[in-house]
DNA sequence: CTAATATTTAGACAGTTATCTAAATATCTA
DNA sequence: TAGATATTTAGATAACTGTCTAAATATTAG
């Protein structure tokens, strides 16, 4: 669960988790939100993409991410835990 | 809010969280813990408290620590935010 | 098949982080 | 007050992180 912290720990990455809220989204679609090149932004998802937290398929010509639901409830859990007494 | 993040993607400041759910510690107490030399808990605490994840209070000899539920709930929030739709 | 577009990999670099030792500060006890 | 204990601050260092440019790989279009 270390990654997973890890992941949210930059704005940059909570922002593209921010962004696949809506819909899923290629890597360019994702780029022109962002003002970093793309070896920057392929590095930013390939943290939150070994964090489990999204998920990347090609589809064509272009590669989208989307987020991986499930790992969120768990990650949920987890940060509830680590509070509740 | 990145700060919170930042903090918690340490997994001794995580444990020191963990610890600090049973209840109040001492630097000494919280130290028997670990390993790593005090001058490095004192940094990991320093940054607990600047994210808001701990309060410190002195009392006499000793400085308690003790974790700042305000703080983690309006966390957790922030984080189901971040996944919801 | 070749050129264009999409994305990642490799390698470099500056800034940040976790750790340490040594020293400073604060409080208590005798 | 002097010495012991508790905690932090200062300064150094190695490892990690985010960013970049250049180059490699993958897919599509002509």
């Amino acid at each position: 669960m270390d990654g997973v912290f890890k992941a949210l720990s930059d704005p940059n990455r909570r922002e593209i988790l921010n962004l696949l809220k809506k819909k899923d989204l290629s890597v360019t679609e994702i780029q022109r939100h962002f003002k970093i090149t793309g070896p920057s932004l392929s590095h930013h998802l390939d943290i939150l993409k070994r964090a489990n937290l999204v998920i990347a398929e090609r589809r064509g010509q272009f590669i989208f991410y989307s987020l991986n639901i499930s790992v969120f409830e768990e990650t949920l859990k987890m940060f509830i835990k680590l509070f509740s007494k």
